[in-house]
DNA sequence: ACTAACTCTCAGCTTTCTTTCAGGCAAAAC
DNA sequence: GTTTTGCCTGAAAGAAAGCTGAGAGTTAGT
């Protein structure tokens, strides 16, 4: 199996890189480029399987890269990155077919989920499946659906990708800090106490149902979600 | 196997010796830089496998140091240091992929357990295994779980720390300095009474499971773990 | 526009951990 | 056999880490 190769277009370094790193390391080839000129260019030396594109590039806007992206011949989806209060105005229109959107700023973890889910739609091979079964706890992406122990539970947002995020690292202790910087949106410059009001949120849901304590405190070290006992 | 290489980034020249001196004898290869230009220098030169990077540099702070190293095309895992009152305002954002971050002042053995952690999960080849399989005790280090003949056992994190130095030097006596040199933070300047302390707490936590005793006093020496009998 | 839900912060509280110390015990030395 | 030395361990103060309820501010939905 060779990896999935993803194209990054955007034109702020820093979200360049920490989209590379964080890509890189979930497994994924990576691409990038900072105008959409330089997209064009990238796509024809090797075709990537998927595009993460900003909507606001200096050079032209999304519409236009996507069209020269297509009639150049490249099918790959786009996932689209823009802006909160560019949405209405941008997106639509833009994500037909198996594309997709995400507004700036998103959490890396939601980043990854967001490809994950587009590859399975277009059924590229390499996908990972839409049910995380994890003992207890089985989370259905497709439907956004958590449920413990057969029970469906409903959760926020946020306490959903934190739960998603333990459950995904299952049988590891993560510290507050990895769990902040994956869960939570890059520009979030709070501190770890969050963390803890969200653990918090999550066992006061969870605990009940099941007959054993999910997530576990590893004092000093952080939170460990344990698939088996 | 060729030795794994580490670049030390500290502006502090104790802190650089002391790393360097017990890095060297973790049986890592060494190559030091005082700021962040030298540390960008350092890298052109031989490509190192992990970066110990203190966030607070006289020329350039983490952020900086870290964009100039990913621009220069260094994959390297990053192991940023910080100070303890730094960490809320300068972390965030830094343990994103293979990175992960600790606080000054850390105990040097925990310095090589994180670089050993990091190592295994970006997959580098030369890796220590997460699981510590020492006859009785076994210790699981990403899920930072010990179990003594079969039966988890709960230890506060310095007890850990303790239990995972002896476990790792299993069959060689170890002095009450070394002991404290290797788990206690390098700042630590009380006696080595608490050593004897936190020997007395693993024991009565972990001898009862046990059917012999697992660290043995030799007097006027130091203690040793033993795997077999 | 109103209501409900959600996010985030904070402070008080509880629990656990760290460190020191002193008295007791056991082994070695004399 | 007595003294000396080293080690063990319980007690306790103080520090640290984590938990949670309350509330302010924000966003989303009706």
């Amino acid at each position: 199996m060779t990896k999935t190769r993803v194209l990054i277009v955007d034109d702020e370094p820093n979200i360049r890189d920490l989209l590379a790193t964080s890509l890189k390391f979930a497994g994924f080839d990576i691409q990038t480029a900072a105008n959409g000129t330089a997209a064009v260019a990238a796509v024809t030396e090797s075709e990537p399987d998927i595009i993460l594109l900003d909507v606001m590039l200096p050079d032209m806007n999304g519409f236009s890269v996507t069209k020269k992206l297509r009639s150049a011949g490249i099918q790959a989806p786009i996932l689209f990155l823009t802006a909160r209060d560019e949405v209405e105005d941008k997106i639509t229109g833009l994500t037909v077919g198996g594309d997709d959107y995400l507004t700036k700023p998103f959490s890396l973890d939601e980043v990854v989920a967001r490809i994950q889910a587009i590859l399975r739609r277009t059924k590229s091979s390499d996908a990972e499946p839409a049910v995380i079964d994890a003992g207890p706890v089985v989370i259905n992406q497709d439907a956004h659906e958590v449920s413990v122990e057969g029970t469906v539970v409903e959760l926020s947002p946020t306490e959903y990708k934190l739960l998603r995020f333990l459950v995904m690292n299952a049988d590891r202790v993560l510290t507050k800090a990895q769990i902040l910087d994956h869960v939570w949106e890059y520009d979030f410059n709070g501190d770890m106490g969050i963390v803890e009001s969200y653990v918090s949120y999550l066992r006061k849901k969870i605990d009940p149902i099941s007959s054993r304590s999910l997530i576990q405190t590893k004092r000093g070290v952080g939170y460990i979600y344990k698939k088996n006992d």
